[in-house]
Order: C-alpha cells, then sequence, then structure tokens
DNA sequence: TCTAATAGTATTGTCGACAATCGCACGACT
DNA sequence: AGTCGTGCGATTGTCGACAATACTATTAGA
C-alpha cells in the first residue's frame, strides 16, 4: 500500500492569502476505519452478533491489520463490539434489556441538552429542530424518515454545544440506528405520531418551557423504548 | 513475554458445584495497558499537556508498540488523549471551559443514575452511600478525602445498575481526578461543607426524595465549577 | 544581524511475519 | 455409547523493522 503522501504538498508557494486555508488537521487513520466500521454497523451492513474477522476487514478496507485493530479499539471502548481473548471482536447484540439501558442513557444525555438549550438560545433552537421536522413530514419511505428522526436528535445534542454530551450522544445514536435496522418492523410508530411527538418538543423550546421540554421529551423516550421491547421477553 | 495459560485449567474434575465458579474472563492486553495508563493520567504521574512517547511507555510496561497503540487509541476515543498526526498524543489540558463541560455531563449522568435509584431501591442505596460518608468525615488528609468524594460519586453510579452510565462515568471520573491533581489548591471546599454536602444527598436517597435529591445534585455540581473555575480566565 | 535553506535526529505510521491459542473433527479407549 | 485425547485449520496476539514525517540545529547568504 502506498502513502498517500504527495496529496500534502500542493499550491506550490502561495504563502496563506485570506484566513480561510486551515491548519489541514488530518484526522488519524485508525480514527478514518472506526468512523467507517462504526457506519456499517450502525446501516446494519454488519449485523449484530457478528464476528469481525482482521483479514478481511483489513483487505476490504485497503489497511493492514495494525491500523485497522487500533481503530476497532475504539469501538470497543465505546462498546460497540466486545472483544473476546483470543477469540475475536463481535457486535454486540441488542437484548430489551440493553435497548432500556440505552434509552436510559440518551434520556440523560438529551435532557441535559435540551435543559442546556433552555440557557442559551432555545427560540433560535426551536426554529432549527422544526426544518428537520419539515423533512421529516416529507418523508416517502421509512428510511428516510427514521434518518430525519436520528438527525433530529443529533441536532439537539449539538445545539447544547457540549463536546462531552455530543461524544457520549454519537456512540448511543450509532446503537439506536443498528437497534432500528434490526428490529425495522417494530420501529414504526406510524408516521403522523412521530412526527407530532417531535413538532412538540421543537415548539417547547420555542415557547421556552423547560419544563415542558423535559416532560416531553421523557415521553418521547418512554414510548421509543416500550415499542422496541413490547412482546419480547423478560419485562421490567 | 510468556503467556500465563496454566491459570485455566484448575479443579480436576468437579463439574461445576455451586454458581461460584465464574467464566474467567481475561481481559485483553489494550485493555489493560488502557487501564494502566488511564490511572497514571488520573493520578496525576502523567501531567496534563504531556506528551506520551510510545516507545517509553512500551519498555516501561514491557510490552511492544502494538498492543501500547490500541491501548491509547481506547483512551483517545474517551477523550482523554487527542492525537496529532505524525506529532504524537497528548493528555489533555483541562481549561475552565472543559471543566465546565465536564461537569455538565456529570450532572446528566449522576441525575439520571439518582432518578434511577430513586425507581430501583433509595432506601439501601442511602445507607450504602453513608458509608462512604464515614470514610470520608474520618480522612485524615486531603488526599483520602478526595479519594472517598470519587468513591461516593463512583457508588452512586454504580447503584443505579446502568452499564452505559458507569462507562461514561467513569470518564468522566478520570477527568476529574486528573483535575483535582492539576488544581489541587483550588479543590479543598473546607472539610466539614464537603462531608455536609454528600450526607444530605444521601439523606435525599434515605427519605425517597427524588426532587430533593435532584436539587442537591445541582447544586453541588454547581459548587464544585464554581470553586475550579474561580478565578480563572474567561468567565462562562 | 537576521532570514532562509538544509542536513540531521527523533518520533510516529505502517507493514509483514512469527508465535500462541482456540474450535472442531477424527479416532481410541473404558 | 459416551468420554477423553489428539491433530488440524483458522484466527488472533505480538513483535521487529522499515518508511514517512516533523522538529531542531547548523550554515550560507543578504
Amino acid at each position: 500500500m502506498a502513502t498517500k503522501a504527495a496529496e500534502r504538498r500542493l499550491a506550490p508557494r502561495h504563502d496563506t492569502a485570506r484566513g480561510a486555508m486551515e491548519p489541514l488537521v488530518q484526522e488519524s487513520t485508525p480514527s478514518m476505519i472506526a468512523g467507517r466500521v462504526r457506519e456499517a454497523i450502525a446501516s446494519g451492513l454488519i449485523p449484530p452478533g457478528s464476528q469481525l474477522g482482521e483479514a478481511n476487514l483489513a483487505r476490504e478496507l485497503g489497511v493492514s491489520r495494525g491500523p485497522l485493530r487500533e481503530g476497532l479499539q475504539r469501538l470497543t471502548a465505546e462498546g460497540l463490539l466486545i472483544s473476546i481473548r483470543n477469540r475475536g471482536l463481535f457486535v454486540i447484540e441488542m437484548t430489551p434489556e440493553r435497548v432500556r439501558d440505552m434509552y436510559l442513557a440518551r434520556q440523560a444525555v438529551e435532557r441535559a441538552a435540551a435543559e442546556q438549550i433552555h440557557q442559551r438560545d432555545p427560540v433560535s433552537a426551536g426554529a432549527a429542530l422544526a426544518k428537520v421536522i419539515d423533512v421529516m413530514a416529507s418523508a416517502r419511505d421509512q428510511h428516510a424518515e427514521s434518518a430525519a428522526d436520528v438527525s433530529f436528535h443529533e441536532l439537539l445534542v449539538s445545539l447544547a454545544a457540549s463536546p462531552r454530551l455530543s461524544r457520549m450522544h454519537e456512540i448511543l445514536i450509532t446503537e439506536t440506528r443498528m437497534c432500528i435496522h434490526a428490529l425495522s418492523d417494530l420501529y414504526l410508530p406510524g408516521e403522523a405520531v412521530r412526527v407530532e411527538e417531535h413538532r412538540a418538543i421543537a415548539q417547547s423550546f420555542t415557547g421556552s418551557d423547560p419544563a415542558l421540554t423535559d416532560e416531553l421529551l421523557v415521553a418521547h423516550m418512554s414510548d421509543a423504548v416500550r415499542r422496541l421491547t413490547d412482546g419480547r421477553l423478560e419485562p421490567a
């Protein structure tokens, strides 16, 4: 594998004109690998429970096993993979127990994010969220609808401008997306209901009503958990 | 480095008597390395801002650079280290901004944990927390006092029995400990006050008063942030 | 004296190969 | 018939070496 070094030296002598020239921080290879595999897991391309063969993955991604293993260690730290010594890495399976825990954590993060937004700029946040909801409302298939749903919650947390909340949420959203694909037949709450739930949350920001936002968020999460775990084994 | 394989075959023919025989899950080497380095950072042995030379660390820990880098990738994923390509890994520095964000995230996690405890078994949780407070009250030096403080919050979250909250909290607690050492001169709230704040929280569990717990927790965090960022640059 | 090009050094990034371990299938023994 | 031992194939764990890059010191030039 040839290293891509020539990509660096471009612009022969130009001496940084406007401030528009960024320091060119290229993320590390393990980071890119982790992102790629994470996306593959979230999108259902790599199903839950399956083993990740290092040799295969390395070949597919065009890298050696070294950087690959480093990237996979990240996903292990995120709890997305579990490592069994001398056996390999496996994608976690989403049991009802895990789904409950995941939403418990998501609730913690998103409630905190919402509270933070209310202390910053709830009105413009509500407007931004409303746009995503419009996309959701105009979604034609279930896939686009779910994507908009995810976008809504990602935007919600990012509006809190908290690196740590965002980082924690990214992991949880990955699990959520994985869950959506694995249990896709359960995750259809009826288009209208879903849109309305989200719109209510957005409007609670516009109306600057922290208590209402919190209440709606809790209800929203409870609904999702109920949908995803109903009819399944081991009730709470 | 000799592999410890002989630890596996013990008990010659005994056919699992009581359930006390665990599956003996030995954690992976990168995981152990991550734990070791994490502890070194949390305890202040490796100060914030310092670079982690791979060759040195590998020699000290008695491993090759491969497993070491894998372990370090975990800490990078946790946000404890930042990676600059072709430059190396550096321990993050705790700016006031970061301290605020850290406590925002801690608040999110611990409030959720507290809420969960109230839905499970608040009384026995309060009792367990009271024991830690006794240790804190009998601490002779500042070091032991801080350790008990950390133990209190670790126990608090673990009592919620949520793997995800615990995992997120572990990262945040590491940052907290690092912060305590880096700014040790600021983190002395006066022994009596600190003990009383914690005891109030524990008693709010015993009294099954979720709203009070929440309120005390928020105040507790705000106090810590104020202490750690006061007199420092850039106010909120 | 200050700037700029350059060589040297140290560190990281990547790779290929070897060693260790596990699961499985086949066969022998009680 | 069931259980234990053994060899085989495949995968992971680990290591050492090489390549690429960035920082530093030195030196030539204006």
